[in-house]
DNA sequence: GAATTTTCAGAAAGCGCTTACATGAAAGCA
DNA sequence: TGCTTTCATGTAAGCGCTTTCTGAAAATTC
């Protein structure tokens, strides 16, 4: 028996292929017992639509990919989260394209435009070759990046030296001169540098308060809690240690928070901690940092991909997310 | 530029569609001097027919999906890392389905396993029809499930009452009499009953040892932290409060963990607290806790699930996976 | 130089599916 | 009770492509 259409399912179930489409599509779009009777059908008639023709007929493949090291950094989670929801009433399917360890990065957009058939694609922090932009751009796959801004396509970024003086400024206001900062030294090839730029905004910052923030109170290390323990470790054994310290990441913090208590030092009596994210973990566990909407990130980041792909005419966008310091106990 | 059509290279070549698809699919059928025409369209427009490109990527098209309640419970996050890195080096995409807002659940599973074109599906801990196995048994559609096991596919679970016993015997071991629980009043649709299961456990060994298990000691609600933080404040405010609190799940154990500690009750020494999942954050938070192999168990999903979609024959595997207690600073 | 066959290309009818748009019934509201 | 919403369904207009049908022009006959 050939394969089984829209029209037998309809037909045995008496209802009109629309229905029968709806069934299959947007469920819960059709009476419950309707659906049911076209489900029958499509079990008796073992019906499997062909994905070709609905491809055609919808002129879209229904998917949006997200490329972004999920696993590596804990904040794209939030975002993806953002995704996920803004997605979620959406004929869109959402496929994650993981990247953690930088060797599979290189030709993976180029595979993922091409071999796949997307719709759309939300970058997160990875930073690109030309030519994977090229390819892109070849593919005219609509793009939209966070954290990693480039001219060809629509990006959601921080000011993270803006977030750097921010912090800068909310602890000389304390009555902090010591402050110090630990952020991440060896930048994986899929990440992006935003250490660094937080770091200059920080400094920047503290100079301009008459303050300064010496070498030794830098400490640079591969993003990890057990490094930024390590570190915190270092500057508390300095002669004259910092009575601040600016993590560039809410995990760098908390694995100083950590270190600092095991240590019997007080926070933030003895040493205030501020991270910089607002992992969901940060509220729990009473983080002062800076908030920088990641969930947001991840919506705005749908909201501006589907604008886009309703009207290509629609010029790029470039947003710049604002940060806020959130105080809470250890700063 | 979008992709090109029959329609855009045959206005440009001055032909009619029949004559552009005749020049791909039949080419002697047509004038040489037509034919160079039209063949100079198509590789100026960069033209590939869509159903063609359609159906060469769907020949190696890998694609497994994962349903899950990720965000509202994060333990599925970490099931679904274990997921990505099984996938990472394999020619697998990963397509994720979140069902966190009970409404879509009804067809939503039966539409998945039809609509899309899956090579395997992993569901966690979703219950489902009969109705809706039935489909995805008729679209043959190779599936493992976690958390919610059915005859009909392969699936990875726990013991749930053994975790339960687990820790009911740990805690009497410490010497501890009056214990108490903190577990799920309201289960959403999409999700599995288990922490009445882990309860019914928890309670076994609580009398095999002798104890009993008061009814005042069972404080049931919502999962949330916040409602954890309520449900121990009244633990702690009965008569005789109880001296260990076992939660069924580790989001449980930081809320009322949080509340004993901000309420000045000192954990472990006044107050026992043990969680279950083992979360990341339990370790950082240096949460007792029964593991239950997340990451594990997503990678196990992707193997049983790849070894079937190599052998159709293989027979269904039933797994399941051993808990331990861990140790740490809460109890 | 007509009458014929042959070539070639366009018009148009689907293929199986999706999706406005429209309609009628049921439900809510005054 | 009459009127507006909402919901469920059907009608019909495509989607990009193939293929049959058709006729005009070109090539071949005599």
């Amino acid at each position: 028996m050939a394969h089984s259409t829209v029209y037998d399912v309809a037909h045995r179930a008496g209802v009109s292929i629309a229905t029968v489409s709806r069934v299959v599509n947007t469920p819960d779009k059709v009476n419950p017992e309707t659906r049911q009777r076209v489900l029958d059908a499509i079990d008796a008639l073992r019906y499997i639509p062909k994905a070709e023709a609905a491809a055609r007929a919808r002129k879209s493949a229904g998917r949006i990919g997200v490329l972004a090291p999920f696993f590596t950094y804990p904040s794209f989670i939030q975002r993806l989260r953002g995704v996920a929801h803004a997605l979620a009433e959406l004929p869109y399917e959402l496929t994650v394209y993981n990247v953690d360890n930088s060797a599979r990065h290189d030709g993976y957009v180029a595979s993922v435009s091409i071999t796949r058939r997307l719709d759309g694609l939300i970058l997160m922090a990875l930073p690109f070759t030309q030519e994977t932009i090229q390819r892109i751009v070849a593919n005219s796959l609509e793009t939209v990046s966070i954290e990693c801004a480039h001219p060809a396509f629509s990006s959601i970024e921080i000011d993270d030296a803006a977030g750097g003086r921010l912090v800068a400024e909310y602890l000389v206001n304390k009555g902090h001169t010591r402050l110090a900062f630990i952020g991440d030294s060896k930048i994986p090839a899929y990440a992006f540098p935003t250490s660094q730029r937080r770091l200059n905004g920080y400094q920047t910052a503290i100079q301009r308060a008459g303050l300064s923030l010496p070498d030794e109170y830098i400490s640079l290390a591969e993003q990890s809690m057990e490094n930024a323990a390590r570190s915190i470790n270092q500057l508390l054994d300095l002669t004259t240690p910092p009575t601040a310290i600016f993590c560039a990441s809410d995990t760098q913090a908390l694995g100083a928070l950590k270190a600092a208590r095991q240590r019997g030092v007080r926070v933030p009596q003895d040493i205030a901690i501020i991270g910089f994210d607002d992992l969901d973990i940060a509220a729990y566990v009473g983080l002062t940092t800076v908030r920088q909407h990641l969930e947001k990130s991840g919506e705005l980041a749908v909201e501006m991909l589907l604008a886009r792909l309703e009207d290509r005419a629609r010029p790029i966008q470039n947003v710049r997310l604002n940060l806020e310091l959130v105080e809470r106990e250890t700063a």
